[in-house]
DNA sequence: ACATCCCCTTAGCC
DNA sequence: AGGCTAAGGGGAT
């Protein structure tokens, strides 16, 4: 199936690339992911985008929601084209877009997401989803869907844990428990504002405000939520300092990469929401693959 | 009500 | 070889 982009900027490396999504591998130039209970496999020539879809086949729609195809890319950036440091980011991701991903994955994915790096969590996400999973297999290569909540539910601690989530199994365990029981409901968080959302997964143990406003953003259509790790902290810090109390700014510098405090937080994410606009979480992903690139390029 | 300190798995890196 | 780092959160004080 071929899909064209025509005039719709889109760079499918960069948005695969860039960390917001841990179930794609590039094999012999095509990427493969599993979304929702189907196999993607795609990749882009040009303004050309080339995909097959399984068990159903030709699923254009899958792809266009996935990858947030409708989006204005050409708009969006420019109302977070603020300054030269994201203007950087952007000319040089440009293309790069945010995922709309499961909200039920997303939850568990960036629940794994606390304290450690990518390929941990991704590893993290393979062994659940081979764990308690459905196979696919589609031409040579085996795949697993993602395990459904009433399957995360009712597993052991001590079942969960051999997928190396360490103190996670717990969180997660609790977080499937919820989701089973209806608890949370998925599909009425997408429709309240971003505030309202945020609280109410504020409530689920191993979600706090980091990993709250990734499941709004990358999953529950809130572009305006501003998550902030330690690249985006850092990336705060060196290049908008200056909007900032030096106080504060040289306490954050200080803490040689332990955990913010709440306060600290919302200082940092409410200054990203204000300064970036109503599409602030796209100003976060282009400066968190930017900082992360930079700094594991000046490292090696 | 807030802030600070400490613990929590895992694996790659130096 | 042991400490540090990584898309942080929770609980005790």
């Amino acid at each position: 199936m071929e899909l064209n982009l025509k005039n719709r900027p889109f760079n499918l490396n960069h948005t695969l690339n860039c960390g917001q999504a841990f179930r794609w591998d590039k094999i012999d130039n095509w990427w493969y992911g599993v979304v929702k209970e189907n196999i993607i496999k795609i990749k882009q020539i040009d303004n050309k985008l080339i995909f097959f879809t399984y068990p159903k086949e030709n699923n254009t729609k899958l792809v266009k929601n996935y990858f947030r195809l409708n989006d204005d890319l050409n708009y969006i950036v420019r109302q977070i084209n603020k300054d030269k440091y994201i203007n950087e980011a952007i000319r040089k991701f440009y293309g790069l877009r945010i995922i709309r991903q499961e909200p039920w994955e997303c939850l568990i994915s960036y629940i794994c997401a606390t304290n450690t790096n990518i390929p941990i969590i991704r590893n993290m996400i393979f062994n659940l989803s081979k764990k308690f999973g459905e196979k696919i297999k589609f031409g040579n290569h085996k795949f697993y869907t993602f395990p459904k909540a009433c399957i995360l539910a009712k597993a052991g601690l001590d079942i969960l844990k051999k997928c190396g989530i360490g103190y996670r199994a717990e969180y997660i365990s609790k977080a499937s428990k919820m989701t089973n029981n209806n608890e949370i409901q998925f599909n009425r968080l997408s429709k309240i504002n971003y505030q309202a959302v945020k609280k109410e997964l504020l409530q689920i143990p191993g979600v706090g405000p980091k990993v709250a406003d990734c499941i709004c953003l990358f999953s529950l259509d809130k572009l305006d939520a501003f998550p902030v790790d330690i690249w985006v902290t850092r990336s705060i810090l060196e290049l908008y300092h200056k909007y900032f109390d030096s106080l504060f700014t040289k306490k954050i510098s200080g803490k040689k990469y332990k955990s913010l405090t709440l306060a600290e937080y919302n200082k940092i994410n409410s200054f990203g929401k204000k300064y970036f606009g109503k599409y602030a979480g796209y100003a976060q992903e282009y400066l968190f693959y930017y900082k992360r690139m930079y700094n594991s390029f000046i490292r090696s």
